[in-house]
DNA sequence: ATTAAATTTTAGGTACGCCTGAATATGACT
DNA sequence: AGTCATATTCAGGCGTACCTAAAATTTAAT
């Protein structure tokens, strides 16, 4: 049996593993889900013992594929319930993350594709993240981080974080949202704020915020 | 905190206490939910502590305001869901009634407000039962049971049980659904069934589906 | 190569929600 | 009033999911 919490142990491993054959830590998983180190180690052993993900002790852990299908499904769920939740519900897209984040884990097989109808079958989802197919496949393209373009550059912006309300009410705000067309005009020194032209309008954001949008390049400033 | 648990023994509670100062004892509450009675009791020690019900030892339990509250609330979830999975999904009937006792507990105010105003503020669900409102009205009328009306008698379908997708999936079938009108033709003795004519045909269903439908009468036979 | 720092695991404990089986209280019936 | 069947509560246990504190292991730095 599948709880709620092994699937947001594997939801969280599945994103932060990025690469290929990336070792998760134990410490990494922790902080993501605000648990303690030694609470994680006891769910990977459980999570282990059902061949979700292997695990060397003191080296990390890696989904197999089982557990990768299980968070694939999670974030899946998520992913559709936000979209669903903005486009046809009406809520603004600050507060889908959290519904999202209860829902996911409870809803059947086919109020996902209930949804998935609705919305005719989408491939992102309200911050620019690739909803999964039902079948596993999950392409996330890799963008850069809006605080490391170079001064000059023209990008657009592809992606946002999604888990800070207030941050994506401000952004919201400032346009700052997927298929924006922006230019970083200037960059401040010592980590200060970005001077951006968002539909003709500078704008001065701080590099936290910065850190949080990702963008793809049109073209190249020089720094 | 209220736990999901807790609100399922208050909604449970709140439906079993049909009249106004009705004690509803141990076992009744256990057989609901399907738990031991010895977990009711252990339960209800918890609630008792919160104020939410009072409990008199061997004589029953009574919701006390807040506990009624609470259940009123949980209780306007699961009905506006159904309605919401059935009219604005396209989910079946017999479905909804297990999907929404799991998304009861987790959505949000919001996402309750949202469903209502959809749906514009509904009063009764798919199965007939009122929708209490949002600050905590329910006056669910009391209708005939169908097996116990008068040979003869010409009836309207009001409400249906929703928690036997089979039974709601053959009474789909016959037509026998909210607002149907319906002749009792004939009861065959020995709790034989009855014979319904439903839209002109008529049909024999037996008296365990006849205690599951509940009806205004129209016109009283002579039994 | 040894030691210090960081990470990870073990050990022991809490709260929830459920269980079974044994003890106890109640109400009805002689 | 005593007895019985039923209803209820107590006692002890289990699994999940989390915690803190202490022990063990790995890594990095001298």
């Amino acid at each position: 049996m599948i709880t709620h919490a092994m699937e947001d142990y594997l939801k969280a491993i599945y994103l932060l593993q990025k690469g290929e054959d990336e070792k998760v830590p134990t410490s990494v998983i922790a902080q993501q889900l605000n648990v303690s180190a030694a609470s994680v180690t006891g769910m990977i052993r459980k999570l282990a013992s059902l061949e979700l993900l292997n695990h060397n002790s003191y080296h990390g852990v890696k989904l197999t594929e089982g557990g990768e299908k299980i968070a694939q499904e999670v974030i899946r769920h998520h992913r559709l319930l936000e979209l669903y939740l903005v486009e046809i519900m009406g809520f603004t897209w600050d507060k889908v993350h959290h519904e999202a984040d209860k829902l996911e884990h409870v809803i059947s097989e086919e109020f996902e594709e209930k949804m998935a109808e609705a919305l005719g079958h989408p491939t992102i989802d309200p911050h620019g993240h690739t909803i999964p197919t039902k079948d596993g496949c999950l392409k996330e393209a890799s963008y850069e981080i809006l605080a490391e373009v170079d001064t000059g550059s023209f990008v657009t912006v592809r992606q946002v974080n999604d888990d800070i309300p207030e941050m994506l009410r401000y952004l919201a705000g400032l346009g700052l949202v997927p298929g924006t067309p922006v230019e970083v005009v200037t960059k401040a020194p010592f980590n200060g704020p970005l001077c951006l032209k968002i539909d003709r309008c500078e704008h001065h954001v701080g590099r936290e915020v910065a850190r949080n949008v990702f963008v793809e390049l049109t073209e190249t400033g020089t720094d």
